[in-house]
RNA sequence: GCCGGGGUGGCGGAAUGGUAGACGCUACGGACUUAAAAUCCGUUGACCCUAAAGGUCGUGGGGGUUCGAGUCCCCUCCCCGGCACCA
């Protein structure tokens, strides 16, 4: 027998509980079993006291739900900031099982990566150490929080059983042609002395470390995403269940143009200068070309009068940064190469200029200028002077420069009047006629640059040798291991690969030629770990495989995915091509990983920034520090600091300190503790506190109030079942629901009402919305017990909503359930909604005289529209109204609302 | 500039074209207490008028569709997020 209390202690009740679903495995996942079926076919067989029948279904017929939560980098201790979308997925979680899927919620690390190295660094232990150090604080903020894991799925990257299969699908790549090395322009990091992947830098910035990233050619490895480009835009319309938001992200980072790509001939010259142009219909409008000043025909081009102007120019652009290059405010720069092109539509002869506004790494690098009808070719065209012709007419009315719109072709020979999409068809087909071009869809979309000149990584699985060249690691021979390295000096990043100097490494043999060999010394960007890691929780111990394609089919798309929106493009996308490229490698049958997404708000903490001086309006900060980290100018005024939801708030010293609603984070301090909160007010509070305070994609303020009501509502479930307690236990016969009367059949009615709006609340994430439903019925439970004793409508009210609560409350929940029950509240089927409940026998009317609500009256539901009619004109206040009016008409919505339309 | 999402009480926020403001927080009043806390009960969009009732206005602003609009359509302002010389 579980002991129980009646006095609602947290303390003394969370532990116990999770104590306890450890013991029943209550989410250890099983493929194709109801989880828990067993224990609730025991419990059930015993006699024990249950609403509905066990679902007995499961071997064959049970529905799977894969809820996935974005693995975190372990950080150590974590914050409410961290749980909120690790409760989320834990209530869905919760949920899918009472229904009786099998689910699958499982947990791991991202443990590879730079914050363990530059801790290393700063204290002297080993990434791996430090790792593992932090992974156990994390976890045990997890457990405290009662939040359920099948941690028999446990997934660690920095494990080589787990980075073993990052060089396999690395070499399966490689056999497939999407792995290739190439020398090229790269983002170079300085701060983390590395290179970095085009979707990793941000605003020209790294993504991690904030640095301007500079430009270095140097050979590196890549994935050839772009290869995908096509698909992974067109499958964007196969996820409804992401947000906009993130699919717009991706779409305008795949960024498709579908154009022409086409040569123009250089005066006096055999060579030629190709473009790509999605408006190739102006071509007649093109009155000078542009090259990038890094494309390598301009050496060949520039007139030796220009050479030494232009050789200026290119230098002065390479010691421009991205940043400085988009800084300038658009001013455009250029210089004439004093060359010609010949347009080819209408055989004149064109200057080609060089200019930093043309980007060599798309298209080709080069454009044909059409001022009439490009805004940025107008601007540079009025600088320097040049030509400028409208080849489309803009409408009458137009007033401004550059025309960018749809309208017939003028100064166009033979396009003249034509439309803009006809005259694209007709001078794409006459470019291909002619054998100077063809029509071209360009994407925006790099390939993934996946080397990494960091320790803390996997190795990639590739050998140099002299003989052969580049040879893969034998698939039998993976994993390459990364060797442990001590010396924090071995870790330091230098510029390249800190594994570069270890011989005992890197020294090895040819597999092709047995010759003298070398190991690649890069490691592999760690984003490479997280672009697969939900198909190893489908079957985590696989020694022969990433996985068995069969459990992945059981468990694949993820149903639910949790995160949050910095990943929007970064992981999402590389998640979404690597589930695409497994696919085709025949290892599993979906195409997209993730059929739900969900992008989680931010929690915030009540953050005191720092003491300020008030002098009239005038607010003056007197600390930096924090200030800063939260972007907030040393000064400001009164009521802008109102209207930011600022407040000023006396310390105890006398001092005016500003405080501020900022997102909690270590570097701010302004977490709250998950292991202190839970020791001093209870795992349940935090919970309930997080899916009640906001809609869950919004950001939420953690507050003391929240707190405070979190309290007082769970206060008021256990004192509600407590005092009830006796009764509840005493068999006071079965329930009727066909025969109630009343207030036993509004208390059913709404019960239901409550657990169909619970239910589907859940299903929706609006976890908020379906904690308000339960607070309304606990106030109803409240006002029937007022007045009524304990019944059997009563009894099963009780009983649902200790399982409607359990997703959310889980240790109380299961508390209570205990105490009539013998088998866990999550291995009691979630009730179904008895939808002839939900039709009541009578309903409020609503009655309107012209569109304005003037009178109620309860009726019958079975009253018909007449008898409505004459119901609605016998209320007194209706009759004021009417009085005098001749009535135009009525509308009746039926079991709502009647409008009787009147004039005069 | 372009794209996406918003604008509802003092606050967080509810509302399949059908009673705007559910639920909670705050505040105020009351009960309990020696007192405080906790708890419980009540009030809490603005305004008018009440003995009771009732009425007017109200979802950023302006127009429209409709018997009826927070919700649909057009215009406009503002806020948040993303992208931004991508030819």
């Amino acid at each position: 027998m579980v002991p129980t209390t009646d006095k609602y202690n947290p303390h003394e009740l969370e532990p116990r509980w999770q104590k306890y679903w450890q013991e029943i495995g209550l989410l250890k996942a099983t493929e194709g079993i109801a989880v828990g079926d067993a224990a609730v076919q025991a419990a059930h067989s015993a006699g024990a006291d249950s609403p509905t029948l066990p679902r007995l279904e499961g071997q064959n017929g049970t529905k799977k739900a894969y809820i996935l939560v974005m693995f975190p980098y372990p950080s150590g201790d974590l914050h409410m900031g961290h749980l909120k979308n690790y409760t989320m997925g834990d209530a869905l979680a919760r949920f899918r099982v009472q229904q009786g899927y099998s689910v699958l919620h499982p947990f791991g690390w991202d443990a590879f990566g730079l914050p363990a190295e530059n801790a290393a660094l700063k204290f002297g232990v080993s990434p791996a150490e430090w790792t593992f150090g932090n992974i156990a604080q994390s976890k045990e903020s997890l457990g405290l929080m009662g939040i359920q894991y099948d941690w028999s799925r446990e997934v660690m990257t920095a494990m080589p059983d787990y980075y073993r299969w990052n060089q396999w699908i690395f070499l399966k790549m490689y056999e497939k042609g999407l792995a290739y090395r190439k020398k090229s322009y790269v983002n170079w990091d300085p701060v983390e002395q590395s290179v970095l992947a085009n979707e990793q830098v941000i605003d020209g910035r790294g993504w991690r470390s904030g640095a301007l990233v500079e430009k270095r050619e140097l050979e590196q490895w890549y994935l050839k995403i772009t290869d995908y480009a096509e698909r992974l835009l067109q499958d964007l319309d196969s996820l409804p269940r992401w947000p906009e938001k993130v699919k717009a992200m991706q779409r305008a980072w795949i960024g498709k143009s579908t154009g022409a790509e086409f040569d123009f001939a250089v005066k006096d010259s055999d060579k030629k200068i190709r473009v790509f142009s999605t408006r190739p219909d102006t071509i007649f409008g093109a009155t000078f070309m542009v090259l990038a000043p890094e494309h390598p025909l301009v050496a060949e081009l520039v007139t030796p009068a220009k050479k030494a102007e232009v050789e200026a120019y290119i230098a002065a652009t390479r010691l421009k940064s991205e940043v400085d290059r988009q800084m300038e405010d658009r001013e455009k720069t250029g210089i004439w190469t004093g060359a010609y092109a010949i347009n080819p539509a209408n055989h004149k002869e064109i200057p080609v200029w060089i200019a930093d506004y043309v980007l060599y790494g798309y298209g080709t690098g080069a454009i044909m200028a059409v001022p009439g009808q490009d805004e940025r070719d107008w601007e540079f065209a009025e600088k320097f002077g040049l030509e400028i012709v409208r080849t489309v007419q803009p409408p009458a009315e137009f007033s401004g420069k550059a025309y960018t719109e749809d309208g017939p072709a003028i100064n166009s020979g033979f396009l003249n009047g034509l439309m803009m999409e006809e005259a694209k068809r007709k001078i794409i087909g006459w470019m291909e006629e002619k054998g100077i071009g063809e029509g071209k869809v360009n994407y925006r979309l790099r390939d993934w640059l996946i080397s990494r000149q960091r320790y803390w990584g996997t190795p990639v699985p590739m050998i140099h040798c002299q003989n052969c060249g580049i040879v893969p690691v034998p698939y039998e021979q993976l994993p390459v291991e990364l060797p442990t390295l001590r010396d924090v000096d071995d870790i330091r990043p230098k510029g390249k690969s800190p594994l570069a100097a270890h011989p005992e490494f890197f020294e090895t043999t040819c597999p092709k030629c047995g010759g003298q060999a070398r190991r690649d010394t890069d490691t592999l960007d760690t984003f490479m770990d997280s672009s697969w890691y939900y198909l190893r929780y489908a079957d985590a111990h696989n020694q022969n495989l990433p996985f068995d394609p069969h459990k992945a089919n059981f468990w694949m798309p993820v149903d639910q995915y949790i995160g949050g929106i910095e990943h929007a493009i970064l992981h999402l996308l590389y998640s979404r091509f690597f589930t695409k490229f497994l696919s085709d490698l025949g290892m599993l049958e979906a195409q997209e990983p993730f059929e739900g997404l969900f992008t989680q708000g931010m929690v915030q903490g009540w953050t005191d920034v720092g003491e300020v001086e008030i002098s009239g309006e005038t607010i003056r900060f007197k600390t930096g520090e924090r200030r800063s980290k939260l972007d907030l100018p040393e000064t400001l005024t009164v009521s802008d600091a109102r209207r930011s939801g600022a407040e000023l708030r006396s310390a105890e010293d006398g001092s005016t300190h500003f405080w501020k609603a900022a997102t909690m984070s270590k570097s701010l301090g302004n977490g709250v503790m998950v292991g202190p909160f839970v020791r001093e007010q209870g795992a349940d509070i935090a919970r309930v506190t997080i899916l009640f305070a906001a809609p869950p994609e919004n950001e939420m303020i953690w507050t003391d109030e929240g707190v405070q009501g979190s309290w007082r509502f769970l206060n008021r479930v256990f004192r509600r079942v407590s005092e009830d307690r006796a009764d509840l236990e005493k068999a006071s016969g079965t329930l009727d629901a066909g025969a109630l009367e009343s207030a036993n059949k509004a208390l059913y009615a709404k019960l239901h009402a409550t657990l169909e709006k619970v239910g589907s609340d859940i299903e929706n994430l609006r976890f908020n919305t379906a904690v308000a439903a339960l607070m309304e019925f606990l106030n109803t439970l409240y006002d029937y017990r007022k007045e009524h004793p304990v019944s059997p409508v009563y009894r099963t009210a009780t009983r649902y909503y200790i399982q409607m609560l359990a997703p959310f409350a889980p240790h109380m929940a299961e508390e209570l359930w205990h105490w009539f029950h013998s088998e866990s509240v999550f291995q009691a089927q979630w009730p179904d909604v008895d939808k002839a409940a939900l039709v009541a026998d009578s309903f409020e009317l609503v009655v309107q005289v012209s569109g304005k609500v003037r009178g109620k009256a309860t009726v019958p539901a079975d009253a018909g529209e007449d008898e409505i009619k004459r119901i609605a004109r016998g209320i007194e206040n209706v009759k004021v109204w009417l009085e005098g009016k001749q009535i135009v008409k009525e509308i009746y919505v039926p079991g709502k609302l009647l409008n009787i339309v009147v004039k005069g």
